[in-house]
DNA sequence: TATGAATGAGGGTTCATTCAT
DNA sequence: AATGAATGAACCCTCATTCAT
């Protein structure tokens, strides 16, 4: 039943975190969201910061265990960018709640959270940042700073339009193709 | 001296909501930011709605007008390109807190001015869609749908890691360099 | 109006911190007694830790000010000693909320304020050791340290049960000079 | 084992009283204090008042019984009144946290247990004027009412500024006579 | 006996908003 | 135009208390 209450308060929390700032999120909300009395929530969390901490580093592990994995799996760094692209895009379709919590609170992760947060998010870039480099050695990538090239196509990836993109779209691989050619080829006429 | 008042609300308002999220910001820091008292404040602004709808609508125009006088310039899209990227880095750099406030109140946008907003946005992605076309007509840009090639490139300039990407560097140029080339030729290693 | 406001806030909490320890008062309670709304309260004073430290400050300098007044009038110790004692007495009867609030609220204060509310009473200790000091001169107080005689003169002063023996009495004048007695001769037989 | 807890629990909870006021004191860290759940709490005690009940009846009922103790001596009353002295002044000196909760909620004593607990009192002050009654038959004790001279002596020895007295000094005896003296021969100068 | 989980009323405090001056 | 004072709803959180296990 704990357990049960636990994860009851953290959907309910995300879902509205998803939709609402932080600030625009109150305890009494998420507390009738997980159908249980506020003195219920506070016994399972501390705080309301402590709750969000919890949901916003459980999202970044979540992604970090998911990028791992895409790194260590045997391939070309053409296909771990392709699995890399397919895991995000996968998530935005799927579930997107985790990454809308992240983008309506990027004001409150910078000024409350930002040291533990900023490193995890610094170690994601850095998983990423291993694909890149193999894709280099492999003559398949361009010879720029590989961290720099991590940080932007995750940019890309996490941003609100790439989801809408996906969002209005009759063919969602259609469109997975369209940003994974831009990521590789940009938006110039290839003449090869 | 109104106006004075009002500008000084506005800059005020900017600021804080550029730090600290809408709910974050009350009307009584907005008040003392601009040294004047609530009272005053309530006497040009009918709510805190309608502050930051005014903000928000301003720094849409802004943008409008911007990229307007671009497109309008003599020019190849080659060179309009070059124009929009600088002008939008150079607006980063400068430090401009409306992106800021933009960035931190997503939800709040999507949530209360979607319609009005949503619409602006579109005018603004497409006067980029008019560039692009040009690109395409001049066989510089690759034949997609310009609106998506628009979306894209605004998603990649407004975007923190952007602004973090420039933050951080020693040398500027090098990066809007990096950006320009990530926009027009993607990651993969360039063949011809 | 607004010191009307700030004075009505005062009554209340005296009033209510007199008859219940300081967390045994709600500012609810208190708003409610001064027949204001809680905002109201909270736009005089900042904090309930910040009302109650006005009413303790401002009690303790009621009591200065009034033992002042009797060392720097003309007269003999022994006059000044049975001004002092009418004077407290009189407060007892007259107007026992400030005491009260003290007696109910030791840990409180030793807790919170115990710097600067200690220096307030070690510095109203020390104006009734001017009188002490007057009286040994005089060779009508006993030669012990004046600092301990005023300390203990002014706990039989201020201690509940003092307070109980007049409330209880049908001649008050005469529990007085019980007092008087008391603390000028002790409880033995006077043999002289 | 049972027993073993209780007293754990009373142990917590006069420790938590003594220092901060009982609405100050929760029953969550008075469970913490005895190492023992809430619910174990709650099953030894129906509530927090009737264990502050308990603890406040256990500590009169302590005095009774030493007060009792040195009536029955045999014994002039100089002796039991020394005697008695003695027993506060040491128990003030032992740190006996019991006078500490009882300075702190004097207030919530005169709200709840009034009626109960002065009885107590009164029966306490009528043990030890059977002592000045007896002082008074002797000649060695002036002639006023025993009563009020057995509820002033209590006043001095359970006020908090005699325990300060007694806390501060270099040599403890030394100070127990000067409260000895004060007793019984007050302040002024004598005569004889 | 003992526990962890749950409850809901109430605590201090903040805040958008109003209004007489 | 501008102000200070007032309002009351809502907010985060604590607490005494209960109860199934």
């Amino acid at each position: 039943m704990a357990q049960d209450t636990k994860t009851r308060i953290l959907t309910s929390a995300v879902e509205l975190f998803a939709e609402n700032n932080y600030h625009g999120v109150s305890m009494t909300e998420i507390a009738e969201g997980a159908e249980i009395s506020k003195g219920t929530l506070y016994w399972h969390f501390d705080s309301k910061k402590e709750l969000f901490r919890e949901i916003a580093f459980s999202g970044m592990d979540h992604f970090n265990r998911l990028f791992t994995e895409i790194v260590n799996k045997e391939g070309t760094s053409k296909e771990k960018i392709k699995n890399l692209i397919e895991c995000v895009l996968e998530t935005l379709v799927d579930n997107l709640n985790i990454l809308d919590v992240f983008r309506n609170n990027i004001e409150l992760i910078n000024n409350n959270f930002k040291d533990t947060l900023e490193l995890k998010h610094q170690q994601n870039i850095g998983v990423v940042t291993n694909i890149i480099e193999q894709g280099i050695a492999e003559g398949f990538i361009k010879d720029a700073d590989p961290n720099d090239i991590a940080t932007i196509i995750l940019t890309v990836l996490f941003t609100p339009q790439t989801k809408k993109l996906l969002d209005g779209a009759e063919n969602v691989d259609q469109k997975i193709d369209f940003i994974y050619d831009f990521l590789m080829n940009g938006i110039s006429r290839e003449e090869h």
